[in-house]
DNA sequence: TGTAAATATGAGTTGTTGTTCATACGTCGT
DNA sequence: ACGACGTATGAACAACAACTCATATTTACA
């Protein structure tokens, strides 16, 4: 999909069922930037490999690049790319010590997000009641 | 990132600055089903026009598929293909009443989810102190 | 029964994404 | 200053994802 083409005003070639609901709906919905911010939010937490590397530096703490790639069994180069991401979307902070660049997690929402996603998504599964 | 190498028992090739703490933290680390699992559930909401569909199945409790393309101003066609990931994911059902299909939202966690991000991700940029 | 409505699906196309490989950059030790 | 190390980046490529268009399916109604 790629992005929110506004709705015409006046419905020229639109079917509906009940056009009342859909303005009601229409009203409180996200708008197109909003949807798009949140969706960019989600789409860095869409890949395994991400995922774990965010997954990990929680863990950690703080790991550099080539820790962080032996810890989720990745190329060095691939775990940069993904850091560069990350960062770029302030996920990450980056600290250079000597040759060796440290990478920590650097957004407060994100671990809240991940818990909430592995409880409901994973223990619900294997933890089973 | 394709999916996870495992890896290799013996450190071949993979240079390390603190093998320790990468043990440490490949023993707490998300196996890489789980890590998959888990991506497949944020890909769903990694897409503005999906998340607008699921926000506004969440609002309006349940549409009929012209209703909701009319809602998200996407087309018919664009929005069925979207409610069928969402339905093969179990996170929207439909139920058939005369021609028409009503779908609604399935998954008693992504309500959570999104408002978890809406209140991180937008109330703190927007409606900030 | 035939036609139109509401939705589903398949094919084809295009844009995006993640990877590797090669290479560049900055830093340390000698 | 030079070579090795740790990381970053760019280009090329392959896999994927979302859209449109055309067509199929099911139901309603005349």
């Amino acid at each position: 999909m790629a992005d929110v083409i506004p709705m015409p005003d006046e419905a020229c070639e639109v079917r509906m069922v009940d056009p009342e609901r859909v303005e009601a709906t229409r009203a409180e919905l996200l708008s197109g930037d909003e949807a798009s911010e949140l969706a960019e939010r989600f789409k860095l937490l869409s890949d395994p490999g991400r995922l774990r590397m965010i997954y990990a530096l929680l863990e950690a703490g703080e790991l550099c690049v080539c820790d962080l790639a032996a810890t989720v069994a990745a190329s060095e180069s691939a775990t940069s790319h993904q850091l560069r991401q990350l960062r770029l979307a302030g996920l990450v902070r980056s600290t250079k010590r000597g040759r060796t660049v440290y990478y920590r997690v650097d957004d407060t929402h994100v671990r809240l997000l991940l818990d909430v996603a592995v409880e409901h998504y994973l223990h619900d599964h294997e933890v089973r009641v």
